[in-house]
DNA sequence: CATGAATGAGATTTCATTCAT
DNA sequence: AATGAATGAAATCTCATTCAT
């Protein structure tokens, strides 16, 4: 009862639109987005190659879809606890819920890093929406630190968009770039550097003494 | 007198090269990697479709003489003055150096990221290579810092990562991700910030004061 | 009940690719290897550039399998009745029936050579082989007559292979080079010769006398 | 005084021409015919691709210059002792002297056969030519024999070619196909079973034993 | 719903040949 | 005599998309 959606059984279409963006993503991880065929996708779905157009208009359509929830989830995970906790604890657990999130979606960020570089105009603009989302509600909560006078005397705009870039950046290149056998640091050690780091950065000593 | 080399005048041959690379760089910066097609590249030189495979082996082989050199003059302008000067002033000149060079090349850096997400081997190569110079270079300069008792009690391998990180994704965000027109914070203030940040992170406060 | 399959009626798949065969075998006998086009195949065919490659890897493929049949038929219908028969008119047998099989696919063959000859690896293999499988065929038969003391004193090897050159070969002359109209001789006639030839040479006259 | 020319001095332009006529040998052999590029012939010459169009008009021009004096050495060796002396010796003088100079410019030989399978005109044209030049000589030749009552009774003018067709073919086979090492048997060897045969198909056994 | 045959525009690449120097 | 830069027509092959069944 604990809040779970009865789970209501797929309808045959759903099942194979499911089983499309399914396999859209293996060869995606795999290939990268140039090197993604529509008929690497069919074949690794099972279906043919006519049925991908009963399911999404092109290309980019599925791309899209692939790609957007991530992002929610990567948002919504991040900065769900912020501002409840007290000052390093609510800083820590943004940062390792979002490490944990992008380990888990890491193929799908390295899509859209290529589909926004390469001017794709949908997942530019999702890119640079989510960046912006994740700098706004930073900013924010900075500027109430400083309020209270807990934070140094910095651009908090800079700031806010820096240490984001720093985690996302970090995170891309430990979980996306990294082969996963080179990866010595566990995850709670990378969270409490990123952490540290963050909080000197931009507060006072006695504000994180104090919580 | 002043060590200039005197300007042997460029070769037939020569010269169409460096005509199809900067053609390369004026198509690839506007329409992306994936969106370039050689027929653009010829196009846009005025040279003929032939013309291109005089030069160059293929697509990628014009890519890498493109992407390449910019790396090392970022690598070389950004890490050149370091260690020399004092604390603070070191780091800046290092940010800001890497700025400046970066906003000069930011169609280049935004090909790099495509090409490197996209799993071409020799991009994906490029990049992790450069990054990993960065890191290392920076960890040795902390943990030099370490040595004197200047830096706080953090992975310093972490932080050499993470911090490469926040100057690089910034710059990638501010030159590559937005519009011109939209950026309201100039380059000295912005690199100001980012030492901050950047200083505030690792060493002690009094370290810091002192120099 | 004449053992006839009933025809099943070819799919659709089925007719477009046999299309192809044909097409292909039409230009093919006209330009000859080198100056086949598979753009001049589709539009013989009727149909269009890309359906080609939905049916045949590249132009090699189809090739292979336009002339691997005729090699088989060919050795099939000359060496089925050997051995069977008379001394004398087995040889006839088969020569005859391999010059029949030559002249209904001599242009077939004409692309055999030309493969063969210019080192394409599955052509000249194809050829190679063939025409090894009847000298050991022939080196068998005539290996048996010798030991009915029926073969003059010669080595049987190389005279199993010269003798199958010179039809061959012969063939060739015959109904490839030969321009249709300038072929004064009929085909009986032309049998019987090389048949002559080809039990003088290795046969004793009594063996030939007694069958 | 042996009849040898007094070696001129080859003219610089003379050399420049042996060397791409040499290199053009050599890709060709290599290669292929429909293999070759003009601009492998240059690079193997040492020359550049301007220089080759100063000694021959395209490519085809040069093929021709290749094939052609080998075909005539070896008419011109492979007759040119026939009629003067016994039967046998004559025969497999002949033989013998065809084989040697065939093995001797297999490379070429291959080269003649692929083009002239492949519907190139002026070796097709040279081909024909060489192989009924041949076959009138033998011919003329058998016919002679027969007016002596020393042939058996069959139609000489299949004879004639089928016998040459049978060497030319051999020849082929044994040097041109059959890799260098896997050659078991000796060319005195196997002139002499090409004689045998050559001589029982056609001649009477008496004619065989009075010379 | 699903199919799979067919398409054709367009991308990459090749290469014989020309020509000014 | 020799060069080598430039060409451009043409060949191969790709692939997102359509559509009749």
């Amino acid at each position: 009862m604990a809040g779970r959606k009865p789970e209501k059984p797929l309808s045959k279409s759903e099942n194979t639109r499911n089983a499309l963006l399914e396999a859209a993503l293996r060869v995606l991880s795999e290939k990268g987005l140039a090197g993604t065929r529509v008929s690497m996708i069919v074949k690794e779905s099972g279906y043919s190659q006519g049925t991908f157009y009963v399911y999404f208009e092109n290309k980019e359509a599925i791309l899209y879809e692939i790609v957007s929830p991530v992002l929610d989830k990567l948002y919504e995970v991040a900065m769900g606890f912020w501002e409840k906790g007290e000052l390093y604890e609510s800083v820590r657990h943004a940062i390792r819920s979002y490490l944990v999130v992008y380990s888990e979606n890491a193929d799908v960020m390295r899509i859209l890093v290529e589909g926004a570089a390469s001017k794709d105009k949908a997942l530019e603009r999702l890119y640079m929406d989510t960046r912006r989302r994740f700098q706004q509600r930073i900013h924010r909560y900075l500027t109430a630190a400083s309020k209270n006078g807990q934070t140094e005397d910095i651009d908090l705009e800079v700031a806010a968009f820096a240490l984001g870039s720093m985690v996302d950046s970090f995170a891309y290149w430990f979980y996306v770039m990294q082969p996963k056998h080179k990866r010595s640091m566990d995850i709670d050690q990378v969270s409490t550097t990123l952490t540290d780091l963050w909080c000197n950065s931009v507060y006072k000593r006695e504000a994180l003494r104090d919580g």
